[in-house]
RNA sequence: GGGGACGUAGCUCAAUUGGUUAGAGUACCGGACUGUCGAUCCGGUGGUUGCGGGUUCGAGUCCCGUCGUCCUCGCCA
């Protein structure tokens, strides 16, 4: 062994090991000059070490204390001495090793570092801009470090427990076909087929629909995934999935095998204690109740339908709203009358306003009755039914949206999580947890004038023996679950459709002709007429879960090499051009910046 | 593709209505200091105010364009 290198980690000394002559290797974190005295707070993944030079101490090798007090920051050094306790005010309770110092024998300057753009310490002081030019650096402070081990361990854990019910887990290609349905593939052109594209993969859907086909049963992959498409705090152009497939499955199946994998997963990754089963509502419930598709159920403030009571109201606005199809619904926000000014309520009726909503009406509750933007049509026996239906007390907030249900929901949808944010009701730390199933299958597409799939066009139907799908399209339910938390779709995924004749007949419905058909998905139909055996799986985004776990803001710390909202890498300069010649052995010409499409 | 916020020393920020030589903290360099742990104290170096153009006697400040980062709508089967 090399003398320098070390015996123990900056973490891991106690007065345990008073005596003991250590070598330690690390970052200088912080020092201290005193003159004759010097402290080092040596850094390394593990903890912070004081080292002390103490020149006029015995065994101090001649010379050290000059050498030690040239180096600075972030040099990586390693130290040889002597465990020494600490005793009195010495010691530091606010660390680990803090009952104890390394009086220096001995030190070496590993690598001495220049200024560093920005300092190493746990509160980030850079802008993002510079922190991700300088990621590595980035990397050294605690807190993302910390973000990178919590992942590592739930990634091991969702292994460890798929591995133990049998899932194989299987590589599937990264250099494959474009789809042109769904989002905008990322392209890889082909030097051997001038002309022609490989995609990069938006999941492994297919592969593993035919690992099923193969009959692996039961399969897994932590994939990576790619999207070409604009950006968001909780969106990455690559990303990672838990991606797992199982064979003669029903629902309850997947969602059996999903909460006891994440179960397993949050207790070992991040000490997360969730119970199941985990709550079950269908779609049109959710939608109904919290006027979203992923409700944070921490908190109640359902949304309550007044469509009835609006009907007959003196409010114009209500009861147009319903005469013309649409409905009413409203929040009651307990006790809060007091806490939103007029200047808050005109907030938040612009902040509906951003999601369709034309006005928010609103009344607070009093001991004789409503004050607010309704009262005057709710006076007296009006009022009294009102709050009755609502079961408001005194005090209570009551916040109205009248229009077509989808706004409605909508709109009230956020400005449910909107108000709970403000009132403290979203609270850090608790994690809940729920599947919403019974998707519709089809979406209206108003932009194309056309349906399409709701989840992907392989996810079967509630009904198998549906024939027509043009007739009440909308209601037609998908054997599709998400698992969501805190408001957020943690995963998203369904029985699949494993019969050909089904599957060409969704296809069909979706607009894409029988030679269109053969030409994307020739495989997938193929293989369905070869003994295809009723599967079904789930896909689940681990960047945004572990950012929700750990309660970071962006997924961006949850990933060591995150891409910027215009999908480049400062660190490396990613996207970059390519020399003329790599271009012309692909045979492609970039056009200029003024005719892109 | 649309909207919004931001861009000043290595880093984080300040700079009155458009007005003197663009300041502070920190980092860095030099000095003092033997028990600190965000050490302290004294001194110093450090600027194409993102970039380009314009208005003006005068622009960090106003206008136009552009680049970058972040947020957001569209988009993301």
């Amino acid at each position: 062994m090399a003398s320098w290198q070390r015996t123990h980690t900056c973490g891991e000394l106690t007065a345990q090991h008073e005596g003991q002559t250590v070598v330690l290797n690390g970052w200088i974190d912080n020092h201290r000059h005193h003159g004759g005295i010097l402290f080092v707070d040596l850094r390394d993944r593990y903890g912070v070490t004081q080292v002390t030079v103490d020149s006029t101490r015995p065994g101090t090798e001649a010379g050290l204390f000059e050498r030690v007090s040239r180096l600075g920051l972030e040099d990586v050094i390693s130290v040889r001495g002597v465990v020494s306790r600490r005793v009195g005010d010495q010691i530091n309770r606010q660390r680990a090793t803090g009952e104890i110092e390394v009086m220096a024998q001995t030190a070496t300057a590993l690598n001495e570092a220049e200024p560093t753009p920005f300092a190493i310490v746990d509160a980030a002081e850079a802008s993002e801009e510079t922190r991700m030019q300088y990621r590595y650096l980035d990397l050294r402070r605690r807190p993302m470090q910390h973000a990178l081990v919590r992942r590592a361990a739930f990634v091991q854990a969702v292994r460890e427990y798929l591995a133990g019910k049998g899932f194989v887990d299987t590589e599937t290609p990264i250099l494959t076909k474009s789809t042109p349905e769904g989002a905008r593939d990322y392209l890889v052109p082909s030097r051997v087929h001038p002309g022609e594209f490989y995609a990069l993969p938006q999941s492994p859907q297919l592969f593993k629909q035919l690992m099923m086909v193969a009959g692996m049963d039961r399969y897994y992959q932590i994939a990576r995934c790619f999207r070409d498409e604009d950006l968001r705090a909780d969106r990455q152009p690559e990303f990672t999935q838990i991606d797992l497939e199982m064979s003669f499955v029903e629902e309850q199946d997947v969602m059996d095998m999903v909460e006891g994998m994440l179960v397993h997963a949050f207790r070992e990754g991040f000490g997360i204690r969730v119970q199941t089963p985990f709550p079950r509502l269908d779609h049109a419930e959710a939608i109904a109740r919290y006027g979203s598709d992923k409700p944070d159920l921490r908190f109640a403030m359902e949304l309550q339908d007044l469509t009835e009571l609006a009907r007959r109201s003196a409010f114009q606005v209500f009861q147009r709203a319903v005469t013309e199809g649409g409905m009413v619904k409203g929040l009651v926000v307990g006790g809060a009358a007091e806490r939103f000014s007029r200047k808050d309520i005109d907030e938040l009726t612009a902040f509906v306003g951003g999601y369709g909503a034309k006005g928010l009406a609103w009344a607070k509750v009093g001991a004789d009755g409503l004050t607010g933007s309704i009262a005057r049509f709710y006076e007296g026996a009006a009022g009294k039914e009102l709050i009755a239906a609502l079961a408001a007390k005194p005090g209570d907030l009551l916040l109205f949206v009248a229009d077509k249900p989808a706004v409605v929901h909508k709109a009230l949808g956020e400005l449910r999580l909107k108000v709970g944010g403000i009132l403290g009701l979203r609270t850090p730390g608790e994690f809940r947890l729920a599947w919403v199933t019974q998707f519709p299958l089809f979406e209206w597409n108003e932009a194309r004038r056309r349906w399409d799939s709701a989840h992907h066009p392989f996810t079967a139907p509630v009904d198998w023996d549906i024939t027509e799908f043009g007739v009440n399209t909308g209601q037609i339910r998908a054997r599709a679950y998400d698992v969501v938390m805190n408001g957020w779709e943690l995963g998203s995924g369904s029985i699949r459709i494993h019969r050909a004749d089904v599957q060409q007949r969704v296809f069909e419905f979706l607009g894409i002709a029988p030679e269109a058909q053969r030409q994307k998905f020739g495989f997938l139909l193929d293989a369905f007429r070869f003994g295809a055996p009723p599967h079904g799986g789930i896909a689940l985004g681990v960047d945004r879960l572990v950012a929700l776990c750990l309660g970071l803001d962006s997924i961006r710390d949850a990933i060591a090499f995150p891409k910027t909202a215009s999908a480049t890498c400062l660190m490396t300069g990613a996207p970059s051009p390519v020399a003329a010649d790599q271009l012309a052995e692909l045979r492609i010409a970039a056009l200029p910046r003024e005719t892109k499409a």
